[in-house]
DNA sequence: TTTT
DNA sequence: TTTT
């Protein structure tokens, strides 16, 4: 099993201020908008500019970072994987949303003096180590372990995407 | 503009046989499901599979050799582009598709006698190398701007690799 | 620091049986040789082919998957970053030579019944994931930083995946 | 064959100013030096930064905008294959020198007033298309066709790396 | 909703 | 719906 590779990497800035949250247990998730933009020329010859946008998640440690760091405007490279979502809407239609899970994310604007900033490149696995010594007793599980209840949201939560 | 990178890159075995379409133009448009697995322990130290399942999208040339060289259960690395693509469901109401745009696959089953196969990797790019000769008077747009009469290949073209 | 990335990605064959060794301190340390080849056409029209050569090393329990799992021929994808050792030839020259050092491993043959192999794709931080719990005292240090004696797996150990 | 992926991609900060030549039949040879950061703790818990130097070269159109646009210091998402040379030093022996050839450069640094810049994402193939229509009588080979002969540097030139 |  |  897993002979397979999902890899997202991205180049963009930010749309807006990440969003943070806790779930129930406790665990930070943090949702970010991210636009890539392409240039090309239509058949006519006209540069023509298209703009994409994609919902990033991080988790844990990552997730309190890209908060804590990153805002409106904030240009980043992140890389992640590929996962698709299902919920339901008002009718109760099931819907899909595709978001990135990123593990790994570096700024890549100017330091400024303003804004310290963490000392290295910041991913999931130095996540779990920079947590580890902290959190004794609750080490922080796995996304993938979640229990998927515990991250529904509350009914009048915004929409998280 | 385009100071950003929107790149993702999969291995992974197709669920079923490739879709192969031509817009009213004429282009070739493949449509792929294709699946990627992760085992993780859960928080109980369980093994747990997960299978995510990507859409994937091929055009022109490329579109017409994945619709020849693969099938169900093939494996492939594939590397593209992110794209959201919104429509109208029955209800009118807006939704949102995203797909991986293919610029470049690569077949990973080992050969067999029976099938033959393209001689290379296969790019988007090298697509459009390979049949700039014959388009003296109308070089191939870029895909999101096809003027899709001018890409029309005819019955009796030789394989462009 | 450490805004940056340093990544490598390759889908290859190796060119002959992994070999493997262990620092004086106990580490694991698997060196391969990984082929890639182009395919083009040269300014005369003509089909050539180009094989390039890569210089693989996995540290540690990836090291020892490796050299289990692989052979001569084995397909295999890797993610590594680069790096470049220097050392003195003969002559009291120093030398360079460049290195993948990888991180992810997925096998691309088809399973066969002879060899079972591993469940899932070995990644450096599974890893060391893997083995914390056994290194009450002494967490793993990143492969650069090896304390080697720390790293030694018990002969009876568990496999940790 | 070429059912291969020879891919490096790296974002680093530009060493010194890119190094322009032209081969004898007149293709534009960028040669660059690109650093990449690490920061790790090692056994004793110290943080420690390692910089890995990458020698980076880009051929036609590609090298001509990076030398004008790219200084020392410049930051850059580089995408590229790797390639080891062989060449004689003056012993005799043949030495190997691993290069990174780069086909696509996205700039990262915040655009300033004083340097206007290309209007997109610079890639090997937008270069093709770039050059194309002034190219009438002489299209730009591809690099992996170039007459190796070509590339030869004269005596008295600096070594490229 | 970003960036240029 | 794939693969193992």
């Amino acid at each position: 099993m897993a002979r397979s590779i999902n890899k997202v990497i991205l180049v963009g800035n930010l749309g807006q201020d990440p969003e943070l949250r806790y779930t129930p247990g406790g665990t930070a998730v943090c949702n970010m908008r991210l636009a890539t933009n392409e240039v090309y020329r239509d058949a006519d010859g006209n540069m023509v500019e298209r703009t994409e946008w994609h919902n990033l998640v991080a988790w844990g440690r990552l997730a309190e970072i890209c908060n804590q760091y990153l805002r409106k405007g904030s240009k980043v490279y992140v890389e992640g994987s590929l996962q698709t979502r299902s919920w339901e809407d008002r009718d109760g239609n099931t819907r899909y949303t595709t978001e990135i899970k990123i593990r790994e994310m570096v700024m890549l604007d100017p330091r400024s003096e303003a804004t310290p900033e963490p000392e290295a490149a910041v991913t999931a696995s130095t996540q779990r180590q920079a947590t580890a010594p902290r959190q004794t007793f609750a080490p922080e599980p796995e996304p993938e372990a979640f229990d998927e209840d515990a991250y529904t949201l509350s009914p009048d939560d915004d929409l998280p995407f």
